[in-house]
DNA sequence: TCTTGACATAGAGTTCACTCTACATTGTAT
DNA sequence: ATACAATGTAGAGTGAACTCTATGTCAAGA
């Protein structure tokens, strides 16, 4: 299946002008039409799934667009971009536990809270 | 213990730019010395680490402005306090999960890529 | 044929969270 | 007394990631 920018927003999420800036910044190149109209295909769908799954998890534009420079150089770059998710990897294992060490600490402050309001109430009605 | 911008930049890591920046925004009101230069205090110390925490799990500083000014209301804010808190950490929860989802998926695509590159490989050899 | 709506480009504007610059003032060491 | 390092304010600049505006093109329906 083909899709115009509108149909492709839809499906993705993103808006237009998002997807012609991600073009411009390099992460997807969608063929053109006749008319010289954007034709996202299938494959720019499960890649630009990919590219919001980077993004969540912290990875800037610029990286994101190197990753698909070696992606559009094909397979002499394949463990270029091993490399690149390894690393990305790493970070996202720090950052999973630097979360949930503040988990952590937000449930200790919230279950203080508890007790404060506990004791500002028994304060009032003494 | 009182500390000058300088030693509490030091202390926090915070630039001391930054740490004008967060008075001028709300987030933190150090008292003056007759000179009228900032004095920090320990408590400004475990405050700015909270601070740090809340931006960290992405509480936008508006958010923490907000905090802040309940805090500084005293006591009777503590229950709205304790709410906002509740709220983050739902959103800090529903945040790990969703990077544990894009870790798994990570995962599965570096596997993906081991393969691919040992398929390459062969293909080189034949 | 005419109008409308989706699409095209180029470039400006926005928001966030800093970060820096210019210039004045103050505290401290010699 | 003087030099100088740290601090003060006001406001400009930065970089990231959009988001929007102006203007133009083109295919399809009334």
């Amino acid at each position: 299946m083909e899709y115009s920018i509108g149909e492709f927003s839809k499906l993705t999420g993103l808006g237009i002008h998002t997807l012609r800036y991600y073009e411009q910044e390099g992460l997807i190149a969608p063929e053109r039409n006749s008319g010289n109209r954007r034709c996202y295909s299938d494959k720019d769908l499960t890649w630009i799934a990919f590219i919001k799954r980077l993004k969540d998890t912290g990875m800037p534009i610029k990286e994101i667009k190197h990753y698909a420079e070696l992606r559009a150089a094909g397979d002499p770059t394949l463990s270029d971009r091993m490399e690149m998710l390894v690393q990305h990897r790493q970070a996202l294992n720090e950052q999973i536990a630097r979360l949930q060490e503040h988990k952590i600490k937000l449930d200790e402050k919230i279950e203080f809270y508890r007790n404060e309001i506990e004791r500002t109430k028994n304060n009032v009605s003494s």
